[in-house]
DNA sequence: CGACAAGTTGATGTTACTCAAAAGTGGTGG
DNA sequence: CCACCACTTTTGAGTAACATCAACTTGTCG
């Protein structure tokens, strides 16, 4: 598996999920990779984008996790959908349409501006749009994990969808990998108390489900844990002809 | 008691709802009556369309309450989406990009083919990719009630948020409709059992902040609802000129 | 070293779930 | 019209999951 820290040069988790997503001219694939190197970095709890702003040109994420966040005026907060490296962020197909929520880095990041296609329907462009239609996959799961799941199925789900989504991305590998955010996060990802979050974990270390030090997380008992979780692979298509 | 059965003609949400986010041209206009005219009738507890399904060429809710659902394998259900008279429910800008969930007819409903824009940037098609970014902003809010909400929250917020959709299809009024599902789908939509949805109505009762009769809800008290539930209306805009 | 954030643990309270049964509702056929 | 059925709503009692409050520990960084 890649192990994308060890090659030459900077990680662009955006250019491994992108050419997954839409066939790509070289061209493009040019242009993704001057955007990766002009990316500008964003301190962790900082707002990336509020809710009454205008949908920009897009972004994307190089490097660090970030999140759509919806803020509750007694100081809940409820993330509702996590942004992880290669993950497109504000782009939109047309003017205007997107849905603003506020997005918030959770941990210092790096963005940078997205890449232009040039056309309707050119691989770029079909890339992008199979992104917001992912992003929209994964809402359907998270409205299906914290309304029917409880601490231990929602923490094995999103555990699994982390690494499956990182692994995508070219980032690490799907059952072992740096987990950059509080519990406390987690717990605001999953509907959680910070405290439950802590117990529930504590518990899969003890079932022996997972390992967890400092905050490399290793999945290990993926069978189970996906029994836990009713686990499936969010499946998207690929790279189609134009 | 439905008032709209006693109007002349059929009602047609659908329009009332479309020509509120795209400047709809005579023609479209009439392609949507016609649309509506050729209807077909499904009853409570059918699937609408099935998760592995392709992506039709669209279709819009005429009457009837439908939902997006995820089942889980031991038979634990959440809507994901409630889906009400005027809604589009499965078109897509482009061939094969939405994210195929399963739609359940929640009533018996009636559902007609989507009249199809000519053209991309009509009014009609405007008013398709709106009303696919204002549903994706129910998804936001669904994620943020769920998740954060108790139950009295989240029913209040439920009831303002289907009032204030009915009353834009020109459906109802916001604080004094027929809600036609079950406290049981409730639950399903909301994350809780059929129970607690009935014990938390109750109490609502008991503060004079809702009526219940039948299947007629009459909201009593907006003030304390909106209050209740942080409430505000979904932004997005109306028509705009091509 | 000291300060601060994050993680951990315990004790206790509350919300919501489960199981169970009764009562209301609507439709169907005799 | 009534009897019957299935479904929904309602109510009660007991339980489990999760939240809350509070303290203590660990780790990190200046």
């Amino acid at each position: 598996m890649p192990k994308v820290d060890d090659l030459p040069g900077e990680p662009q988790p955006h250019i491994n999920l992108l050419a997954g997503l839409g066939a790509l001219s070289s061209i493009e694939m040019k242009a993704l990779q001057t955007a990766g190197a002009r990316a500008r970095s964003i301190s962790a709890r900082r707002e990336v984008l509020h809710e009454s702003a205008q949908a920009g040109p897009g972004s994307l994420l190089i490097s660090g996790w970030a999140g759509r966040v919806r803020h509750f005026q007694d100081g809940r907060r409820q993330i509702l959908h996590l942004l992880l490296p290669g993950d497109l962020i504000d782009w939109c197909p047309w003017p205007d349409l997107l849905t603003p929520t506020t997005i918030t880095a959770l941990t210092d990041l790096k963005i940078a501006p997205a890449a232009q296609p040039d056309r309707i329907g050119s691989g770029l462009w079909q890339a992008y749009v199979q992104s917001a239609a992912i992003e929209q996959g994964y809402l359907f799961r998270q409205i299906g994990r914290i309304g029917r799941f409880d601490a231990h199925e929602r923490l094995a789900d999103i555990l699994l969808e982390i690494g499956e989504r990182l692994e995508r991305a070219g980032a690490s590998e799907a059952t072992h990998y740096h987990l950059p955010i509080t519990q406390e996060m987690l717990g605001d990802l999953l509907g959680l108390t910070p405290v439950h979050v802590n117990r529930t974990l504590q518990h899969m270390r003890t079932q022996k489900l997972i390992e967890l030090r400092g905050n490399l997380v290793r999945l290990l008992n993926v069978r189970e844990l996906k029994n836990i979780a009713q686990y499936q692979s969010l499946a998207f298509g690929g790279p189609r002809e134009v």
